[in-house]
DNA sequence: CGCGCTAGGTTCATTCGTTGAACTGACCCG
DNA sequence: CGGGTCAGTTCAACGAATGAACCTAGCGCG
């Protein structure tokens, strides 16, 4: 009776859910994007227990989007870096708060933006066709399964 | 000792993070923009169970990426509908999608793709900036404080 | 009229996951 | 020796997920 895992489905969303699906995963993620790796530098960010962040540090290292390393000797510290796959995730965040930014807030929207360390200017995230450049649109759009050659 | 709530933090990521962070729902969200409509229909396509569908259906309506309307009188039955708000959402299913393929998935990659029902070509969802069109880097990136001008 | 079927849920006992607080253990400093 | 730091672990209480069974209205069939 444990809770349905998602995480050998054959679809990507339902393996992306079974990562973020965990309550506080995406949190300790945009943390480790603005810059923290200690346990306790989590901690206090997000007021998260302290044994769940622990149980999502784990996950995250096991999946492979962090990665534990020691910081010090005697005694023997840790700390939590992104690695290119947990980078790489910050597509998924940027697409999450573009979409809370919109909907989420009143009309002022949220007290917070993006903006690009060098010019300063607001960075607004949108999710587009890599191929066209163009917005997507889910009415056009199709599942298909894919077609694979034999080995042989 | 209720399960912490992030729908009111300032943070978009965190407000998107509450509604999705609870299981099925974006798997929920998945089968509406694949056309279903009617309770059997998502509990069939997911095998959830049936309470737990009913809840998320229900948040899914109170927040308004849902519409829940009668599709016929004598007995009455209800469908479920995507509002503006929610086809919105395809962006962040897209970007889940999009993550999951290049990094939950062996070398062959996933066996479905997406495609545009036109042409027929593939569609790879890329998040970039809307204003310069390039893809998002997180180290140029920070995050500001808006100012806001006072009312009077 | 009575029976089974359909659609959209609700109810329930069991088990799993989260919470908050306290605790541990290794080491350092004074 | 006492107190502080850091990275966790342990525990009891509680809320949420699971799977199965049940409920309700109306309809079509015999």
């Amino acid at each position: 009776m444990r809770r349905t895992r998602f995480d050998d489905w054959p679809c990507p969303i339902a393996r992306t859910t079974d990562l973020i699906g965990d309550w506080w995963t995406p949190l300790v993620l945009r943390e480790a994007f603005s810059g923290r790796r200690r346990f306790d530098e989590f901690q206090e960010a997000l007021d998260v227990p302290r044994a769940v962040l622990a149980a999502r540090l784990k996950r995250l290292c096991d999946e492979g989007l962090l990665e534990r390393s020691a910081y010090q000797q005697a005694p023997v510290r840790y700390e939590y870096r992104l690695t290119e796959k947990g980078r790489a995730f910050w597509d998924v965040l940027a697409a999450m708060w573009r979409w809370g930014s919109d909907w989420l807030f009143d009309a002022d929207g949220p007290p917070v933006q993006l903006v690009d360390r060098a010019s300063g200017e607001r960075v607004l995230p949108r999710v587009v066709d890599e191929r066209t450049g163009a917005p997507l649109d889910v009415r056009t759009l199709r599942v298909s399964r894919v077609r694979r050659t034999p080995a042989g």
